[in-house]
DNA sequence: AGCACGCCGACT
DNA sequence: GTCGGCGTGCTC
């Protein structure tokens, strides 16, 4: 019943980003809700433009003498959208960005005509006489109109987005030579490729082991009773958690109910697809980052028009338009693709938990290493954890072995691969058996250490590791600590100092050298780099036709070599010193995952972890596969230093094209929060910096961040919204660019 | 995005 | 002085 109807204009438009609040007439009353479509009056002209209704209410906040009246609701609005758009006002409070950017992540791009067809400037005149109106503007010096003609002389047509941006023409000089019938607008429409799937459905009974059927009861027993929790499936790997995906969807779609399955951004394998296809036949379908926005919008509208029961994607697949979803599936929750890069910085789990709320909906996270921060929630009772601790056919989990390389080093040996690690190879080498080898690049960002001991710089104030920079001094990315780097390691006083460097490339050459009889193939972003490069190179290797694999964190990544029986991670500490407080975890991560692809088939496995830490307490419990071991330890550290999830952290990105003005904005801000802190408002939190981005210089945009740490996400939310609000009403700021970033795991 | 408004250079 | 191009700012 509400008298006001707050308003985005039409999604597609930048500038329009805010809310017009307009009168709901009397007719419209009883049946206007939130997410629907209207079509209103704006601007001067009373031009009739569509918009979302994304809040109604009974108060005014405009001038009523000004305000117009919804003309009408438009008729295909589907309620599915006003449950999207209230979950994309979620995300805007949560995560900062505009509405705008909220709606565009959350709904499929509608803008059919914007997607579809594409505007061009087309010259309607003869070359000839063209040339002549040239000559004639640029001697009456109208600078726009000639720029305009001289382009179109060039190329005919041109696209509509290069008239306005690149050659900076404003559209009234367009309609002015329209009107002079020099030019034409037209709209073309663009071709758009169906998608056609060549998979046939064979029904095939899955039977499921003993544990996977309890989990399945154990998660239906609640879902039939309309009982919706998030569950937390700590499955090592191996365990089948697939299975138990697919028999849970099974149950949900045969309840009328449709599910989501989110997986990161290049894990589906071509193995996994295919089980869902056997299952769900044509009422399944798979979003990919390859796709364009007309090929997934497509896809958004079958399953709005009930044609699926299943989406498959990555994390824009939670914003699939099913009316009535019964169950979001998370798999390998703990990965970083789940964290938008873009605005809004939205996490997928969370919003995954926030949709299924809105929709009455359960929630599956999977993982053989589950994040730190849902293990923290399982532990205190909002999620529901449930453990598969055994591979399934009780094949053994791989025999884990540590080398220590500075031994190595003493011993004389400064290769890159240790004499046990050569032994074992040259033992494969000869069973015919496979080969991974795994060089840990993340972060490879200059940290420096020490060769003789281990030793890693780290800053004295904020628990990570400092970093090597161009020039030459070593700097804390979180408080901006700065020292010179020691010519000597301060620990043990050895000269051999300094950042580790190794490439894949370059242990390929070391392997070759070593073993000339050996089949090697490489995998890493130069070998992938078109497109067909990663499956090329992984078919081969599961064909058998190479020996040894060498990659990066890509060749861990959940592939199934049945005949791989020895792993070799190079060197395991490499991302254990990032600048990051995740480092820690992921390292966990990334080493658990490699040694889950030893012994996947008949024959046993075996992992090989080279450290120059073979006492740190990742590395230990990693090669020991003891998850929980892990999660207290870390659990600790995070305790300790208030790092999420045990508080809760938000990064203030302030950039400037302007080293100077980056620097005085961030630090101007900075300090009124720091003051107001002094006056004892804001009790708990913690303001750390301002510091230079870990890129401090991006494209020529100086970025500075700023930390805030608090127990209470929502105080950070509120210390956002104040931000903001200043920000937005002192004209300094016009050309600063703020952005705020919840809980990071990448860093800006 | 599209429209009105108003500043400023060009020309009768 | 006037005419008109072209950037600026506003739209509930």
């Amino acid at each position: 019943m509400a008298e006001y109807a707050n308003i985005i204009i039409d999604i597609s438009h930048e500038k329009l980003d805010k809310t017009f609040q307009y009168k709901v007439p009397g007719q419209l009353q009883a049946n206007l809700a939130v997410g629907m479509q209207v079509e209103i009056p704006f601007g001067n002209g009373q031009r009739k433009t569509t918009g979302y209704v994304v809040e109604l209410t009974d108060a005014p906040e405009y001038d009523v003498e000004k305000l117009k009246e919804i003309e009408a609701v438009v008729e295909d609005s589907v309620p599915i959208e006003s449950q999207l758009i209230a979950l994309a006002g979620w995300m805007r409070n949560n995560y900062g960005g505009t509405m705008n950017h909220a709606l565009k992540t959350v709904l499929p791009i509608k803008q059919k005509t914007k997607e579809k067809k594409q505007r061009f400037v087309k010259l309607e005149l003869g070359k000839q006489e063209a040339r002549e109106r040239l000559a004639m503007f640029e001697r009456k010096n109208h600078k726009a109109r000639a720029r305009l003609l001289a382009a179109l002389l060039e190329q005919n047509p041109l696209p509509y987005e290069m008239v306005t941006g690149k050659l900076n023409i404003t559209s009234s000089v367009v309609r002015a030579m329209k009107e002079m019938e020099i030019l034409s607008v037209e709209e073309r429409r663009l071709y758009r490729s169906p998608f056609g799937e060549e998979f046939q459905k064979e029904k095939q009974r899955l039977v499921l082991n003993q544990k996977q059927q309890e989990i399945v009861e154990e998660i239906w027993q609640e879902f039939i009773q309309e009982r919706h929790h998030t569950w937390l499936l700590h499955g090592v790997t191996g365990s089948g958690k697939t299975a138990v995906y697919i028999e849970l969807i099974d149950r949900v779609v045969k309840e009328g109910k449709q599910a989501i399955v989110l997986i990161p951004e290049i894990a589906l394998t071509y193995q996994t697809l295919v089980r869902f296809y056997q299952r769900f036949g044509e009422r399944v379908s798979v979003l990919n980052s390859k796709m364009s926005a007309g090929e997934r919008y497509d896809q958004f509208e079958r399953a709005k028009s009930n044609e699926l029961d299943v989406m498959i994607g990555p994390r824009s697949a939670l914003f699939t338009p099913f009316s009535n979803l019964g169950i979001i599936i998370i798999d390998e929750e703990h990965e970083t693709s789940y964290k938008s890069e873009t605005l809004p910085r939205y996490h997928a789990r969370e919003t995954a938990i926030q949709r299924a709320k809105m929709a009455g909906a359960s929630v599956v996270l999977g993982s053989a290493t589950p994040s730190l921060d849902s293990y923290y929630h399982a532990k205190k009772g909002e999620y529901r954890l449930l453990e598969m601790t055994e591979r399934i056919e009780e094949k053994p989990l791989p025999a884990c072995e540590i080398i220590d390389l500075r031994e190595e080093l003493k011993q004389g040996n400064r290769s890159i691969l240790s004499e046990r690690l050569q032994e074992l190879m040259a033992d494969r080498l000869k069973a015919k058996q496979q080969i991974m080898l795994f060089i840990n690049r993340r972060g490879m960002a200059g940290f420096v250490s020490c060769r003789g001991c281990g030793h890693v710089l780290k800053c004295p104030h904020c628990d990570v590791s400092l970093s090597q920079h161009n020039n030459g001094r070593m700097v804390c990315h979180y408080c901006g600590h700065e020292e010179p780097v020691p010519q000597v390691c301060p620990e043990c006083g050895s000269k051999y100092i300094g950042g580790f460097k190794a490439g894949t490339q370059k242990i390929e050459e070391i392997v070759k050298k070593k073993f000339p009889e050996a089949r090697v193939l490489r995998m890493d972003f130069d070998t992938t780099r078109n497109k067909t490069g990663y499956e090329k190179i992984l078919s081969s290797f599961a064909n058998q036709e190479a020996d040894i694999l060498i990659g990066t964190q890509m060749i861990v990544k959940g592939h199934d070599f049945p005949n791989v029986t020895l792993v070799g991670v190079l060197a395991a500490d490499l991302s254990l010193f990032v600048s990051e407080f995740h480092a820690a975890e992921r390292t966990f991560q990334l080493l658990t995952q490699a040694a889950g692809r030893a012994g996947r088939g008949r024959l046993p496995g075996e992992v090989v972890i080279q450290t120059y830490h073979p006492e740190h307490y990742c590395i230990e419990l990693a090669a020991k596969q003891d998850y929980c071991g892990f999660y207290e330890t870390e659990i600790a550290c995070r305790k300790l230093m208030d790092y999420p999830p045990c508080g809760h952290m938000m990064a203030m990105l302030v950039a400037s094209k302007d080293e100077m003005t980056a620097m005085l904005s961030a630090e101007l801000l900075a300090k009124k929060v720091r003051q107001a802190k002094e006056k004892g408002k804001l009790p708990g939190l913690s303001v750390v910096g301002p510091a230079n981005a870990a890129v401090a210089k991006v494209k020529d945009i100086y970025k500075k961040v700023i930390y805030f740490k608090h127990e209470d996400y929502g105080e950070l939310v509120k210390i956002k919204d104040v931000l903001e609000d200043f920000i937005n009403s002192h004209r300094e700021f016009a050309s600063v660019i703020i952005q705020f970033d919840f809980n990071p795991m990448n860093g800006f």
